[in-house]
DNA sequence: TTCTATGCAAATAGTTTGCACTAAA
DNA sequence: TTTAGTGCAAACTATTTGCATAGAA
């Protein structure tokens, strides 16, 4: 259960420069350890985590302005993060709302052309979703 | 101005099953008339428009029930609506927030390869969103 | 005339902020 | 000891909902 140990995180946050909070560490271990992005809810209530949502918000900040996590948006009123680093994209379920990582990747080149096309000066990134229907719900629903 | 005409619109409403209402006329002209999609503020503040905000959702909503316009989340905590039909994807300007529509596409293919990937029964859709730095801003702040 | 859409106000939900207190360095 | 982080409660903002009334068909 204890995938990452938690003075490795320590180090990662102070690295980041900063502090190595009880719930700092709390959050950047279940970022860790998620497979796709997490939601604040989640992240709250779950059975081991044991700090306010306003700090949640306030730690997850700090985590994008460190470069060390990076709110997705997938869904209407509700912010998910993960941990950056990694580009990757996902795969949504519209049925039950699962999120899967996918790490198909976009040609080359797409971002220098849709850079002509849109005449930006630069592209920094993009995201790329895929909503469907995963297995588990398709059979559920015939 | 009037790009589009009224007795158009409402033929528009009537076919997609939607009472012809001043306020759901207005809303469709204006989403007819965007270059790019337009958040429920902005539609309600304009100038000409003459309609309550809940008004406003509900309409988006009925709209997106009925095939006509499609929600789509680019900022958190705040919705934008375009017309439904013409696939494209959008470019973000991180400093103003201007968005663009662009029209590159992704390869065929990738929606099953992604598919196949994340164990999905099919694949509807896909959001792909570009952000960087438009023209504008880039010359404002060297 | 009938039934749906709208306006207004109140209710929600997610997120943010002020402030006194706790804890990391 | 100093300075930043946290909890709690209140404040905000976007969105939704209830209900009486207006308006499309």
């Amino acid at each position: 259960m204890q995938k990452h140990r938690t003075l490795d995180i320590q180090e990662r946050l102070r690295r980041a420069g900063l502090r190595a909070t009880r719930q700092r560490i709390e959050v950047l271990h279940a970022l860790m350890s998620a497979k796709s992005p997490l939601s604040v809810e989640t992240l709250t209530r779950s059975s081991s985590a044991n700090y306010d949502v306003a700090t949640a918000y306030r730690i997850l900040d700090a985590f994008t302005d460190a470069g060390l996590a990076k709110k997705v948006e997938l869904a209407q009123g509700r912010s998910f993060y993960e941990l950056e680093g990694d580009h990757h994209h996902h795969a949504i379920c519209t049925t039950c709302g699962t999120i899967s990582d996918i790490h198909a990747c976009l040609p080359k080149g797409l971002d220098e052309e849709v850079r002509k096309a849109a005449r930006f000066s630069s592209i920094e990134e993009h995201t790329l979703d895929f909503f469907g229907t995963c297995a588990s719900c398709a059979k559920k629903y015939v």
